[in-house]
DNA sequence: GTTAGCACTCAACAAGTCCGAGTGCCAGCT
DNA sequence: AGCTGGCACTCGGACTTGTTGAGTGCTAAC
C-alpha cells in the first residue's frame, strides 16, 4: 500500500512543515528533497497519502500538512533519532553540576529541558521505592503544637503540624526514641504496618501523643510525593501565538492543574523508552491538538518518575524525543549516583 | 484647573473604558453617566484632559482612553474602593479554612487571589522575623552524608544535605544535643550568632563535624526565604488575548523569573496598606504596559511579605484594590492565629 | 508507472469605496 | 463666562472587487 516512495514522502512533508511552518505543496517537495521524481508523481503519492489519512488540505489549492495518523507514522518508522549536539551534551553537564538536594535537582532539570526543546517542560517529583525512613523527629513548636519530621534514605523530608495536647518534653522524646527505634531503616510500605503494631505496645501515658503522631505518620507515608510536578518553559508558548486558541489558552491552563498533567505523564511510567502522545492520542480533550513526549527516569527496574515536554503538534520530534530521552537517563544517573 | 466635572468626566472614561474595552466618545458618555451637559461640553473638557495628559486618542476620530498618569489619578483620587461582594467574603472563608502549614496557606491563597480578580496572582512566603528556632535535628542518611533539618516556631522547616566525612552515631547525637540546648528560643539572628562561638567550645573529637553541620546552619538561617514566591492564575492572561506581545508574552517571561517577581513586589512591602503600580512606573520593563497591584501582609508592626496581582493596565483597581486588601488582611490574621 | 500539460480553485494581497463615530471649532444663547 | 447646537472634517474599519500565484486533479502521451 505505502511504498517506500510514499513513506519518503510523507517523511519530507512532516520534516518540511516542522520547520517551514506552512502547507508544503509537490512542487517544494521535488526541490527541497531529492526526490528524483517529478512533482506531478509526488501530487499522485499525495494523493493517495491524504486518502489514507496522513495528510490533509487545509484548503483546496494549499499544500498538505500532516494529520495526527501523519505523525504518528512518521514517529513509529520514520524518525531517525537525532543525537543531541555537544554544544547540548554540555549543556546537561554544566546545567546540573553543583545540585544541592532533590528539589534543586528537579528544578534545574525542569529549567534543562525547557532550554533544550524549547517547549513547557514538566517534571514528576521521584518516588523511589527504594527509599527507607531514615529518621522520624518531633519537634516542639509551642506548649500545644509540635511539628513531625519524616525523613527518608533519599533525602526527602516530609512534615507535619500536630495537637500535641500538651504533652511534656519528656513523653515527646520517649515516643521519639520508640518510633526511631522501631521505624529507621524500614521502607515505606513496611513502616506503615509498623507504625500500626506499635501503638498498641505503647505505655498509657504515650498512648493519647502516640496516636496523634502516628496519624500524621501514615498520612506521611502515604501520601504520594509523586503527586508533585514542577513546571517550566512556559514563555516558550509565546513562539506559538498563532494558534493561541489552540495550543497556548489549553497548555496554560492544563498546567494550572496537578491532575492533569499528571494523567499526560501518566502512561509514560510504564513503559520503557520515550512515549509520544499525538493530538488526540492525549487522554485530556482540550489538548487535542497538542502532543506530549515523555520519559520516565531512574533505574529501569524500578522508574522513580515521569518527565516530558508539551508542545504543538506539529514539533520537532526527533530532536525533542532525543532531548528528553538524554535528559531523563542523565537525571536518573545524577540521583542515583 | 481640573474641576469637579473634568475629574468625573475622567472618572466616567476610565470607568466604561474598563468595562467596555473600548475608546469611549463624548455622546456614550452623556449616555451612560448622567453627566447633565452635552457632548459638546464634554468635548471641550476632553481637549483639556488630553492636554494635560489624562487621555489619549489612539487616532484621531476615535474616542478617548486613559494614559498611564489618568489611571493614576483615578486611583488616588477617584476609585471609591469597592467593598467586597458577600460572595467573595464566603469564598475567602471557605478557602482558606482547614490549610495545614504554611506552604498549604501560601498555595491556597494564591489560588484565592487569582480567582477573586481574575488575574495572575504572586505570593510571597513569609518571613516572621520573631520566629525563633525550636529545634535542631541530624539524620544519618549513608555512613557518608546526613540531613541537618532546621525548625522554627512558625512552622517552617529547612533542610540541608551534609558530608560526614564518616563520623559516628555517637557523635552526631553529641552535636545535635549542643545545639539544641544552645541555639533553641533563639531568634534567627542570635542564632547565627550563637553559632560562632559554639563552635569555639566543641571538644575536638566533634570539630569537623561540627564545622560542617555548623556551616549548613548559618547557610539556612542566613538564606532569605522571603526570595520565595508562588504564582497562580496564569490562565486568566488568556483573557487578553489581544495585547499578546505587550501583556500575556511580557508577564509569561517576568513569571519565569523569581528576581524579577520579587522586584515587583518589592516597594509594597515597605508602605503600608495596598500599593499600584501603573505601566511604566514598573520597575521592569517589559512590562510598562501592565499594572502591579500588590500588598504586604502581616502584622502591621512587622510585615512579613507581600503578595498581589499583575494584569493590564486597563483593569478594575477599585474592585482589584479591594480584594488584594481583604486577602492580605486574611491570611495575615490566618498565620497569625 | 511516470510525466508534461492544462484548466481550475481559492487564499492572500492590494486598491478602492463607503460609512459613521468622533472630533474641533464657531457662532449664538443663557 | 460658560454651555450648546450645528457643521465640516478626519480617518479607521468594514466591505467590495480585482489580481495574482501556489497548488491541485485530470488526462493523454511516453
Amino acid at each position: 500500500m505505502l511504498d517506500d516512495r510514499k513513506l519518503a514522502i510523507l517523511r519530507a512533508i512532516v520534516t518540511d512543515y516542522v520547520s517551514m511552518r506552512e502547507p508544503v505543496g509537490s512542487k517544494a517537495l521535488v526541490e527541497r528533497y531529492n526526490l528524483d521524481v517529478s512533482p506531478a508523481t509526488v501530487r499522485n503519492d499525495m494523493a493517495v497519502l491524504e486518502e489514507e489519512g496522513y495528510i490533509t488540505q487545509p484548503h483546496t489549492s494549499a499544500g498538505r500538512i500532516p494529520t495526527d495518523k501523519g505523525y504518528r507514522l512518521f514517529v513509529d518508522r520514520l524518525g531517525a533519532v537525532k543525537p543531541l549536539s555537544p554544544a547540548e551534551r554540555r549543556a546537561i553537564e554544566t546545567f546540573m553540576a553543583g545540585a544541592l538536594d532533590v528539589d534543586d535537582v528537579i528544578r534545574r532539570t525542569v529549567r534543562l529541558l525547557a532550554q533544550i526543546t524549547q517547549q513547557v517542560s514538566i517534571v514528576q517529583y521521584p518516588v523511589m521505592s527504594t527509599a527507607v525512613v531514615r529518621g522520624v523527629e518531633i519537634v516542639q513548636l509551642t506548649s500545644q503544637r509540635a511539628m513531625v519530621i519524616l525523613v527518608s534514605s533519599t533525602g526527602r523530608v516530609d512534615q507535619r503540624p500536630i495537637e500535641t495536647g500538651g504533652a511534656d518534653a519528656e513523653a515527646i522524646a520517649a515516643v521519639r526514641g520508640r518510633l526511631n527505634g522501631e521505624l529507621v531503616g524500614l521502607s515505606q510500605a513496611k513502616a506503615m504496618e509498623a507504625v500500626g503494631g506499635l501503638l498498641d505496645r505503647l505505655p498509657p501515658a504515650e498512648r493519647p501523643l502516640g496516636n496523634v503522631v502516628a496519624a500524621a505518620l501514615v498520612e506521611m507515608l502515604g501520601a504520594d510525593p509523586s503527586t508533585k510536578v514542577m513546571v517550566g518553559g512556559v514563555p516558550n508558548l509565546t513562539r506559538f501565538s498563532d494558534q493561541f486558541e489552540t495550543t497556548v489558552k489549553p497548555v496554560l491552563e492544563a498546567l494550572e492543574e496537578q491532575v492533569v498533567l499528571l494523567r499526560l505523564l501518566g502512561e509514560a511510567s510504564s513503559s520503557p523508552g520515550v512515549t509520544v502522545r499525538i493530538g488526540h492520542e492525549n487522554p485530556y480533550e482540550p489538548l487535542h491538538s497538542t502532543s506530549v513526549v515523555a520519559s520516565s527516569y531512574g533505574p529501569a527496574s524500578d522508574a522513580w518518575a515521569t518527565l516530558g515536554v508539551v508542545g504543538p503538534t506539529r514539533m520537532d520530534y526527533p530532536s525533542t524525543m532525543a532531548a528528553v530521552r538524554a535528559v531523563a537517563r542523565y537525571v536518573g544517573r545524577f540521583l542515583e549516583g
